[in-house]
RNA sequence: GGGCCGGUAGCUCAGCUGGUAGAGCAUCGCACUUUUAAUGCGGUGGUCGCGGGUUCGAUUCCCGCCCGGCUCACCA
């Protein structure tokens, strides 16, 4: 018989056992005093003879992490919030009943005690129970204690075990929360508001990707779930939201790798009256005052390198690819902007994809500070406005970090002449096959002819930010629930069927 | 989608040029009323990812498939 139809066979039985001793196998309501880390934020200076001298009485819940039984007392580790905190079982010391619920427990049930303070001979703070509490039973067997939870393939389905079992994983997650929160914060102080659009749309556009199709039954129609707020945000700057703001995920239905999750989350913003110099200084602003919201520190370290929020490097698209040219002789500026040079050197059609393309393969990788790279060709960028002196660049800027680009801004083509042009552009791309060009939104348009004040915009990918604050290597190590395919047959329904028909 | 690597007990892992699978932890039993990787003694537990082939014999060699990781391509 294999161990896991054992394990649910004994642990079936033990739940009849508790049941005969009073206790529910599946608890209620549970009054603490304290949790865990508080307990232990609020006491740990406490000496033994403090504590002997005046007890403190205290009730916590937890998970049984560890159990040390010795013959008629025992010593138990209970985790909450990632922390522990070690209790004394003794016979003398608890009810007959509860202690034989003690001799039933499995690392891996969550109890209540309660009882006073004391510190062991070995000086460990720890609640000398009067009474134990039964609240929730483990069926199955958690990971091993000190190598943990280590397939990455079990971490990323059963998120949960990998909470209970690495403590970093969820340290990860409070600081995805921090920084998340830190941005609120900060746009809100700033008079932005916040609002939410349609993730399901019947036109998709505000970025090049392809995306997911859904249905809708009694409209019998096809929707996209979204690639982008954008456009929807903008038409919201048309009715006069002049500061607003959007954190939620967007889909795109492209490959997977450890910087790309189909559902992703991204913080759009925009502001009226503003261009992208305006989003540069304040792009400075928000990342800075959220690094130090997530770690403590404008300086972080990313995979053995370094990167420094409290100092931007800025530079243009052109002097970024001479900057990292690879070669010996380096590029000028006028190789980099001449057609001819560029198409010498990469296998794209136009100028400007030339460009980036050399970007992409040279610079982007280098760019382990905090950089605003600016000068984008027009050819890629469909929403933003053409630089005034040079109309073959727009006014837009990426920021890098980590050496992947963690956001994107511009000055907001405001013009409905031009973006119908710009459109037109990009149906004549997806004419010759480009699946990744925009589409032709009308009422976006519209929304244009009506006037939008000049505004700058802009997109900060949450995760590849906070893979960047949490020194994580893969997106996956971010997102709660990354995509994966599934497991196929778990077999467990059927087990529990057989122990409990 | 391509290339490379991996999948052995609940967990972490070993298993040589093919000979019928092992450790630690967990689990079960016994002892132990201040332990902390508790300790000591004894036990249970495996469709070796799935399917086919070669072979007297396959966890091991070959082929196909499934799942995952890294990487390239695409992208943020």
């Amino acid at each position: 018989m294999a161990l896991e139809d054992e394990l649910l066979r004994q642990r079936h039985q033990r739940i009849a056992q508790i049941q005969q001793l009073g206790f529910a196998p599946y608890g209620h309501a549970f009054d603490f005093t304290h949790t865990i880390p508080r307990l232990l934020a609020g006491y740990s200076a406490k000496t033994a003879e403090e504590l002997a001298g005046d007890p403190i009485r205290v009730r916590i819940a937890g998970r049984i992490q560890t159990i040390r039984r010795m013959g008629k007392a025992g010593f138990l580790h209970l985790q909450q919030e990632g922390e522990k905190l070690q209790i004394y079982i003794k016979k003398d010391a608890l009810p007959e009943n509860e202690y034989k619920l003690y001799e039933l427990l499995d690392t891996g049930d969550i109890v209540g005690a309660a009882g006073y303070l004391f510190r062991t001979k070995t000086g460990e703070l720890t609640i000398h129970v009067e009474q134990l509490v039964f609240l929730s039973k483990i069926m199955l067997a958690l990971p091993e204690k000190w190598h943990g939870l280590e397939d990455i393939e079990t971490r990323y389905r059963q998120r949960y075990l990998d909470l209970i079992a690495n403590p970093d994983v969820r340290r990860i997650f409070v600081t995805r929360a921090n920084i998340v929160r830190s941005f609120r914060r900060q746009l809100d102080s700033r008079g932005f508001l916040e609002v939410e659009t349609p993730m399901m749309q019947p036109l998709y556009g505000g970025a090049a990707a392809r995306p997911f199709v859904t249905h809708h039954n009694t409209l019998d129609l096809d929707l996209y779930l979204r690639i982008a707020p954008e456009l929807y945000l903008k038409r919201l700057v048309v009715g006069g939201l002049e500061r607003v703001y959007e954190i939620n995920r967007n889909f795109r239905n492209e490959g997977i790798s450890t910087q790309h999750n189909p559902e992703f989350t991204m913080l759009e913003f925009y502001q009226a009256y503003a261009d992208f110099r305006v989003m540069m200084q304040l792009t400075e602003e928000l990342l800075r005052q959220v690094a130090i919201d997530a770690t403590g520190s404008p300086r972080v370290s990313y995979q053995g390198l370094s990167a420094d929020f409290d100092h931007f490097n800025r530079l243009s698209m052109r002097e970024a690819v001479i900057e990292f040219w690879p070669g010996a002789t380096k590029p000028s500026l006028d190789n980099v902007k001449d057609p001819e040079w560029l198409s010498l050197h990469s296998k794209e059609k136009s100028p400007g994809a030339a460009l980036v393309e050399l970007f992409e393969e040279y610079a982007e990788p280098n760019l382990t500070n905090p950089t605003i790279v600016h000068g984008f060709p027009v050819e890629i960028s469909p929403l933003s406005k053409t630089n005034p002196e040079d109309p073959s660049i727009v006014d837009r800027f990426e920021v890098f970090a980590g050496g992947v680009e963690i956001g994107n801004a511009f000055t907001e083509l405001n013009d409905p002449q031009e973006q119908r042009r710009r459109f037109e552009m990009q149906l004549a791309r997806k004419a010759a096959g480009d699946q990744e060009a925009h589409v032709m939104d009308e009422d976006y348009i519209r929304a244009l002819s009506y006037g939008m004040p000049p505004a700058g915009g802009e997109g900060i990918g949450i995760d590849r930010l906070t893979m960047l604050l949490t020194n994580s290597k893969s997106i996956r190590d971010v997102i709660l629930f990354p995509l994966l395919r599934p497991e196929g047959e778990i077999g467990l329904v059927a087990k529990l069927r057989e122990v409990a028909p």
